[in-house]
DNA sequence: GTTGAGCGTT
């Protein structure tokens, strides 16, 4: 008599593990499950006829077949409330399992601008305070004991942090902007918290999405491009964990979606500061100036090429959150002439250069060719000066109408950090709540540009 | 008694 084995694997992202059935009855030992997933309680798994998630039957300390047998489905692992990694807990859980191998969230002193000449020490205490624990407050005062307008915070927990950098605040009747100080910069590794997630198909919304990927970490953000491109884009509050699912594949709602990491690859041609910013604020993902740490209209507009800020300003450094009030006058989410278009408008896919609207394309571009792809032109310029950046892929594209999967062109292209550039931060507006998910969905819909990563 | 982009020991 042989003996059967099922496939179990602890959770979606995981490859399963192979075990034994008893010989006797076909029923799979909680021992035998335990053996290789301590804490693991039971088993579940997806009905492939409707795609909904069914529990397995335990008696006895044993666990038993569905009606129709084990079946060579994947079986995954159910844990008990508090081992389970679901949203309460997953910064603990989270930071033991998968993100335990950085170790970037340590909390900085944050600077914040902007404050009333009232405010004080015990003033800024008291309103961080509303966020957690809180270290250190400093208003910095002139020789008079003037404030000077600005002060420093910092954390105990890394989570509050981030979630402070994540807004704005209203101190003292004052809209006040918490970032990582200039000295700061470069000293953090930072992450990206946004990650590429590829093999979409049409019938994953946001909401599907959002619902899946929430179970890692607070997302803040999914973006879906329209129309159609076979990838989204989610955006975590904690680029830990972000970084934590990279390079993974998910099943969701049936669909295997591959997560890589949406952080542009390194190429030494788009002036990325990962740290050690000396003066440049283009592309700098140092610091916790990550996109949700632009929130306000203002950066919009800054984003958005408001303040012509050379190409590519994905730092929040400039943005201009000072003395609140008439900050959307300048609001252009239209503006053909930014910056970020995905295909065009010089593809300044965060380059150094704001001056590149020429004909040579970009240099960051990959050989489409050496991709089976025929761009009919040059890609740096498939949208010219027009306002269409919702290109898809195969448009402009493919125009010999060659057999492309798109899910696959958008990885290609992902590969190279191609599709860079398109997008801002400014989608993460949370306004001055917690609530970034709800209100991000509207903008989201109406932000032509957000396919860049960063 | 005024000011409003910035970057910290004094």
């Amino acid at each position: 008599m042989s003996v059967e084995y099922i496939q179990v694997a602890e959770d979606y992202s995981d490859e399963p593990i192979e075990l034994p059935l008893e010989p006797d009855d076909n029923t799979l030992l909680l021992s035998t499950l335990q053996g290789q997933f301590p804490g693991a309680t039971g088993l579940k798994y997806r009905n492939p006829e409707n795609k909904a998630i069914r529990g397995i039957r335990l008696n006895d300390l044993k666990l038993h077949a569905p009606g129709c047998g084990w079946d060579g489905l994947v079986y995954y692992c159910v844990f008990p409330k508090e081992n389970k990694r679901k949203s309460d807990d997953v910064m603990e859980n989270v930071s033991k399992s998968k993100v335990s191998k950085c170790q970037t969230n340590k909390c900085t002193d944050l600077i914040v601008l902007g404050l009333a000449w009232k405010t004080n020490e015990q003033a800024l205490r008291e309103y961080f305070e509303t966020f957690g624990e809180v270290l250190m407050v400093q208003v910095k005062k002139d020789a008079k004991g003037q404030s000077k307008g600005f002060g420093f915070v910092r954390f105990s927990n890394y989570e509050t942090q981030l979630r402070v950098l994540g807004q704005r605040h209203h101190i003292d009747s004052r809209w006040c902007e918490v970032k990582v100080p200039n000295s700061k910069e470069g000293q953090i590794q930072q992450v990206p918290c946004k990650v590429f997630v590829g093999r979409c198909t049409e019938d994953l919304t946001q909401e599907d999405l959002k619902e899946y990927f929430c179970k890692f970490g607070e997302v803040t953000d999914v973006f879906i491009p329209r129309p159609f491109r076979a990838f989204s884009f989610v955006t975590f509050l904690d680029p830990e964990i972000a970084q934590s699912l990279c390079g993974e594949d998910h099943i969701i709602k049936g669909v295997s979606v591959h997560v890589s990491n949406a952080a542009p690859k390194a190429d030494g041609n788009r002036n990325q500061n990962y740290g050690n910013s000396m003066n440049s604020r283009s592309q700098n993902y140092a610091g916790n100036s990550a996109p949700y740490n632009n929130f306000s209209d203002s950066n919009y507009r800054n984003e958005f090429g408001g303040r012509g800020s050379g190409g590519g300003n994905s730092n929040g450094s400039s943005s201009n959150m000072s003395s609140g009030g008439g900050q959307n006058s300048n609001f252009m989410p239209n503006n053909p002439n930014s910056g970020g278009n995905a295909w065009g408008s010089g593809g300044n896919n965060g380059n150094n250069s704001s001056s590149n609207n020429n004909n040579r394309g970009n240099l960051d571009m990959p050989n489409l060719q050496a991709l089976g792809i025929n761009s009919g032109g040059n890609p740096g310029n498939q949208s010219g000066s027009g306002g269409n950046m919702n290109n898809p892929l195969g448009v402009g594209l493919n125009a010999l109408n060659l057999p492309m999967n798109p899910a696959i062109v958008a990885a290609a292209l992902n590969q190279w950090g191609l599709l860079n550039g398109m997008q801002g931060q400014g989608n993460n507006d949370q306004g001055p709540n917690n609530q970034p998910w709800n209100q991000q969905q509207q903008r989201n819909q109406n932000a032509p540009d957000k396919t860049n990563f960063m």
